[in-house]
DNA sequence: TGACAACATTGGAACGTTCCAATTATTAAA
DNA sequence: TTTAATAATTGGAACGTTCCAATGTTGTCA
């Protein structure tokens, strides 16, 4: 009994029935005696059966692997963890299973994990695509007719479904925030050039300060990497021009947090001396000291949105490239300077 | 040809070869003549094959279905997330894939989890189980021979290889630092106490006490739910204690930012005024604002161990069980007080 | 009683692979 | 030239399930 795995058959001999009764007991069919169905269920359980979904979609070699590949770019950032735990969330309760892969922002790596995913024969893939990821990359899988949602990141001239964050919303909301408290010349800092989000941030940027009046000065548009030390760098720069900028939308929260720290390491104080706006507002944004003035994008609700979307298109069979622009918010704390001090704004001279 | 996938019989008729010649490629046997392996390969590309791994650990019905489950009891705490990444490392390279899902602390959601991953075949599982798991529900993994390895958190009883920190040693090492800076009242802050890693982490608090020289004070050990909430409310009550304590020592990182926030609150400054030491080391530790003294421990590393030690059982077919104790170390940083005007750090009379 | 539903049940073929034993082609030794 | 050994290749059975068409039971109605 150690040796050899329950089958199908061994339940059908010790109930008395055909494996082929036991089969339809196994798929819920109401075609089955309902003593039978009992006795089945018994039997399966008495001696320990564990379904063999391998077996099981061998045979019906649809779509029905009940498998969904997720393949995420960065799991140790938070944005992207929450992002698969929503994914997980819908999947789970669909009676899927998530088969996770991290891909480091590397490439191939990432064709790896997707190649593996497709031997294992899963109905559909989320993905947060590595940075550079080609149209190329997913083509076999759309030949496929395998489904396939990108989730924050566009990958341009797939013909794939997506769920992205309103980019071009959310930095106008925070550029737009910024001249409301005054300012005049405000940069925008951080970010990789070559990226979809880039584009769409920077169009919003500029579509803000056109709407706002204000001049738009390209030198006050400083990339960097995406992360603290980025901004750490960037804000430096900003610093160093002549007509310095006295406020910065960014890339993102770990650029705002860099920025911060540049502020700071020329002893000026975000919020009071010059500010600082972020955009995704991660867990730390609101415990910072000071607070990050932030653009809010819901990951696990994306995360969400996107495997509802991928399963209506698994069940739909084939179904048309979708695109879900999933809305944003201006969160007000402290480093914009508008909650200086509870109310009474002070602003030096 | 959209219709049907491409299987090894279509390969091996393209290539004028039987499918069992195709299969030896596969496989990488030597067998075959080099010339047919080239041919054989070639045309695997031109008709974008993709193996059906389904079906081959259908036939070869031995654990050698190359995936390994991984359960995670909260994937949006990034210890946990570095946990995940840490394992995925080592099960990718080795050609193994990685099935991961999310408990959120929930054991019917954990027993589906596992429910499902053992109908997928996995051959392996590590996890780090919800709260209040149970041996019984190790049981029949471990009946089915397959190995497991719990990380982080014990699970008593259970017959299975376990990898976590040095909790003991983790606790004594804070305990010890606090007193060589001059704190006689030294108190423990958080945790539930129906845990296994809490009775280690307070067996360690116990030993340190003595250890110094102090006298133990049962008052000052006051567990909380182990969160940034929890440590509010249980410094609170430390406080309220007539001999309060001067410092403590907490269950993890989350509890400590709590006791930091609680002291604030009743303008007591972290570091200066009470001492503070957390234990996880979560990226936040070093970033926060006073940079927090805590006992580090390497989340990624102890899931790449507890990684290689699951392939190793795996390969070995059937394994003992072995337990492994991470190691840990104390980072001094602000909140303990030992680097106070470090530099020039400048802070009010 | 026979005919006809409706309900339950069933054997066998298929899914795409691997493994085994058997076969053929090639080379080396006698 | 024959024999033995080696190198390549092969057809078929098996893995555990699902599906199909067929069969066996009832019960109802004329």
């Amino acid at each position: 009994m150690a040796k050899g795995r329950v089958t199908v058959i061994d339940i059908a001999k010790a109930a008395g029935v055909s494996k082929s009764t036991v089969s339809l007991v196994l798929q819920g069919s109401s075609l089955v005696n309902d003593g039978t169905r009992a006795k089945v269920n018994a039997v399966m359980r008495e001696l320990g059966y564990v379904y063999n979904r391998g077996a099981a979609n061998l045979r019906q070699s649809g779509s029905k692997s009940k498998i969904i590949g997720v393949v995420v770019n960065d799991l140790t950032n938070g944005f992207f963890a929450e992002l698969a735990v929503g994914v997980d969330m819908v999947v789970q309760s669909a009676g899927f299973v998530q088969f996770l892969s991290n891909t480091s922002e590397n490439l191939d790596r990432q064709r790896e994990v997707i190649a593996s995913m497709r031997e294992h024969g899963i109905s559909g893939l989320i993905m947060s695509p590595a940075r550079a990821t080609e149209a190329a990359d997913l083509k076999p899988l759309v030949a496929a007719g395998i489904p396939v949602v990108v989730a924050v990141r566009n990958v341009p001239g797939a013909k794939v479904s997506s769920v992205v964050s309103d980019n071009r919303e959310g930095i106008f909301a925070g550029v737009q925030h910024l001249a409301s408290l005054g300012h005049r010349r405000i940069a925008f800092i951080g970010g990789f050039s070559d990226t979809a989000v880039f584009d769409e941030r920077i169009d919003g940027y500029r579509a803000a300060i056109a709407a706002c009046g204000l001049e738009l000065d390209e030198d006050l548009i400083l990339p960097s990497a995406p992360s603290r030390a980025g901004g750490v760098d960037a804000i430096g720069r900003a610093l160093a021009i002549a007509a310095a900028p006295t406020a910065a939308v960014c890339f993102n929260d770990a650029v705002a947090f860099g920025v911060c720290d540049g502020l700071r390491a020329q002893r000026l104080e975000p919020g009071r001396d010059f500010a600082v706006v972020g955009f995704d507002d991660v867990i730390e944004a609101k415990a910072a000291v000071p607070a990050l003035t932030t653009i809010s994008v819901d990951p696990q609700g994306m995360g969400r949105r996107a495997a509802q979307l991928l399963l209506k298109q698994i069940s739909a069979g084939r179904a048309e490239a979708e695109s879900i622009v999933s809305s944003v918010r201006l969160v007000v704390r402290e480093t914009c300077g508008a909650n200086q001090a509870g109310g009474s704004n002070r602003r030096q001279a």
